[in-house]
DNA sequence: TTGTTTTGGGAATTCACTTGCATATCAAGG
DNA sequence: CCTTGATATGCAAGTGAATTCCCAAAACAA
């Protein structure tokens, strides 16, 4: 798989959904795509709102969805400060630090390289935890909420 | 304030409860004694359950204690796996990694030197937030539901 | 074409808070 | 120590959004 063609990766993760059950649903397809379209991670309202899933999706079948993804592994969830979740795609091999506004709850990756991965490891050894990963969130308050 | 003696620590937390307006009342008193206690995120309903509380506080009571706590910042909110939050002290020079079990969610503090620090200013004055923290946390399966 | 899975919609449920209010506790002054 | 006015708390009922369920109709895979 050629990891630097977003078109690629798109494809991989459909194909994964297929070999582990799932059927090539417009759904799934258009879900897929708003997640690798935006990147960053998403609440599960926020995805059901996008323009191409509001009219084409119901957003209990959304939910469903996300719920497949995630125990395929395809996506997992982080806690967000307000009552939900934010989804986002878990690929092999990516790994993303975020920012989050405390005010509007805005979510956006950051371009940094993230200092943590080589304490993974240290981390493993010390705490006998498996399956080890880990999330670093930046909070702030963003320039625009400032100003406002 | 000797930032060595946890006693101190208590009281100086208590002090600025008092100076913010709030009463130095026999739930704030336990709520606060708990969390230095534990010393790591805590789920409100599990602060609810815990022996001293359970009988001395109505869960409403506590909820409504760590939101005052909150606003006067002494303890914030990191979201949760689950569909709640962790609640934790917010002492001015203290920070702590945790370590998250993904299938029991226990939390426990880490005791390794954060390497998040010197990035922080660099994404402050990249992304223009304000008022920036950040949160690191790990997740895995811990030793005593792998065997479970 | 055929058997199976998925979806749309809407209704039902759950659960994490929230709120109202009468009563119990505080902090401060006397 | 006691009084007084201002919070804080217990209890119980209310809210609202997330999540789940149902099931007939629609969309897949083969």
């Amino acid at each position: 798989m050629k990891r630097s063609d977003p078109m690629e990766k798109f494809e991989w993760a459909l194909e994964q959904c297929r070999s582990r059950g799932l059927r090539r649903t417009h759904a799934l397809r258009e879900i897929l795509r708003v997640l690798f379209e935006k990147g960053h991670p998403i609440g599960w309202a926020a995805l059901a709102k996008e323009p191409s899933l509001k009219d084409s999706c119901d957003p209990s079948s959304i939910f469903r969805i996300l719920v497949k993804l995630e125990e395929i592994g395809l996506v997992r969830r982080m806690g967000s400060p307000e009552r939900s979740y934010y989804f986002m795609l878990n690929l092999p091999g990516e790994h993303h630090e975020h920012i989050i506004c405390t005010e509007c709850g805005k979510i956006e990756n950051l371009d940094i390289e993230c200092p943590v991965a080589t304490i993974e490891n240290r981390v493993k050894r010390r705490t006998g935890y498996r399956d080890i990963y880990h999330e670093l969130d930046f909070f702030g308050v963003c320039p625009s909420c400032r100003t406002a």
